[in-house]
DNA sequence: TCAATTTTGTACACACATGAACATAACAGT
DNA sequence: ACTGTTATGTTCATGTGTGTACAAAATTGA
C-alpha cells in the first residue's frame, strides 16, 4: 500500500535504547542517530515524530527488560524477602554482565535530565517515584505475611530499598565485578532484614 | 602590568562550577557560558583554557565545599560512628536545602560522562573510588577503636556506606523533604549499624 | 496502467558550537 | 612618552544540529 521502510523499526529504537543508555540523551543527537541507523534524517523524523518520542519509546522498551521487572510483576501472596533477594541478585549479575558498564537507563536520565529537560526530567522521576510505591505495597505484603515486623515502617523501608537500588546501579558503572556488587547488595540488604540467607 | 580583566575569575569558577551541577557539562557550552558570564569567547579560552580544564577547577572548587568533606578531613582517633552520622545528617540538610535539587555533581558527572568523555569519565570515577578508600580508612579506625566487630569486613560495608550515599545524592533530586531524606539514611545507617543514637 | 499512499533523498534556512588568528585596548613600570 | 604584557573584540573557517519543504521513488490495490 506504500513504499517499504528501508529499515526496521523495531531494531532502531532496540538501537536507540542502547545508545542513549550508554551515551545518554543530549549526547544522541538526531543527525547522529540517523547516521548510525543507516538513515536519513528525513527519514527519522518521518518514523519517530522527534528525539523525544523515540526516547519514550527506548524507555519504553528498556522497562519492559528491565531487571526489576520481577518486582512489578509478583502477585499478591509471594514470599516478599526471597523476591528482594533473588531480585537484587539477578540485578547484580545484569549490571555486571554489561561489558560497557552502562547502569541503569533510568537512573542515567534522572541524573542527566532532571535539571534540564521540562518534559522527561519529570517523566523519569515520576518512573522512579513510583518504584517506590510498588515497594511499599511489596513490604505491605510482608508485614501481612509475617515475614516483616507489624510495626515496621514501610514507606521509609521503600525509601532505604530504592536507595539501595539507585546507588547499585551508579556503583555499577565503577564496579563490573558480579560478586563484589552482591556483597554491597547483601550487606545492606541482610542489614535491613530483607535478605533470605540460602 | 597588564590589561585588567573584565570580570572575576573566582565568581566565574564559581558560576560555572553552579551551570554544571545544575544542567550537567554538555549542556554548558563556552557559547552558552561565556555569554551568561558576559565574557567573549575570546576571554573564555584566554582564562580558562578549555571547558574541561574549567570543568576541573569546577570540580576542585566543589570537592573543597562538598558537605562529606568532614570524612575526608577526619583525624585518626575520632569516633567514626559519630562522624558518618553527623555527616549523613549534614548531607540531608544540604541536598534538601538546594532550591534547584541538584544532587551532587560528582555523582551526576559520573552518571553523564561516565560512558562518554575520555578524561572527565575517568577523573569522576577515580574521585568515587578514592572515596571508598578513605571510608574503608575509616571504618578500619572504628575497629580499632571497639565500635565495631573486630571481624568486620571493612571494604564491604565501606562499599554498602558508599552506595548509600551515592543513592541519597541521587534521590534528592526527587525527594525534597530533609527529614525523609534522613528517615532513609538514618534507617540504612542504622540497619548497618554505623548509627549513633542521640 | 493508474491512483493512492508512504518512505526516501535532497535542499534550504537558520542557529549553535569550537578553536584559532590577529588587531586593538588598557594597564604597570621605567 | 615608551615598552612590555595581557585581556579583549572581531573575524574566519568549519562542523554540528534542528526542522521544514518538496520532489522522486517504491509499493499495493483497483
Amino acid at each position: 500500500m506504500a513504499r517499504p521502510s528501508k529499515f526496521n523499526r523495531d531494531q532502531a529504537v532496540e538501537f536507540a535504547m542502547n545508545a542513549f543508555w550508554k551515551e545518554g540523551y543530549e549526547a544522541n543527537s538526531v543527525k547522529a542517530l540517523s547516521e548510525k541507523l543507516g538513515i536519513t534524517r528525513s527519514s527519522f523524523y518521518n518514523a519517530f515524530g522527534d528525539r523525544e518520542q523515540l526516547f519514550d519509546e527506548a524507555l519504553a522498551l528498556y522497562m519492559r527488560g528491565s531487571p526489576d521487572k520481577a518486582l512489578k510483576e509478583a502477585v499478591p501472596g509471594i514470599p516478599i524477602k526471597s523476591l528482594f533477594t533473588e531480585t537484587f541478585r539477578t540485578i547484580c549479575k545484569v549490571r555486571a554482565a554489561d561489558p560497557e558498564g552502562r547502569g541503569c537507563l533510568v537512573v542515567n536520565g534522572v541524573a542527566e535530565l532532571c535539571g534540564t529537560h521540562a518534559t522527561l526530567g519529570p517523566k523519569l522521576q515520576a518512573a522512579m517515584l513510583a518504584n517506590v510505591k510498588r515497594f511499599e505495597t511489596l513490604l505491605q505484603q510482608g508485614v501481612a505475611n509475617g515475614e516483616l515486623a507489624p510495626d515496621t515502617d514501610v514507606h521509609t523501608l521503600a525509601l532505604a530499598v530504592k536507595n539501595l537500588l539507585v546507588g547499585l546501579n551508579v556503583l555499577s558503572k565503577l564496579i563490573h565485578d558480579e560478586e563484589e556488587l552482591w556483597r554491597t547488595a547483601s550487606t545492606t540488604l541482610r542489614a535491613l532484614n530483607l535478605l533470605e540467607e540460602a
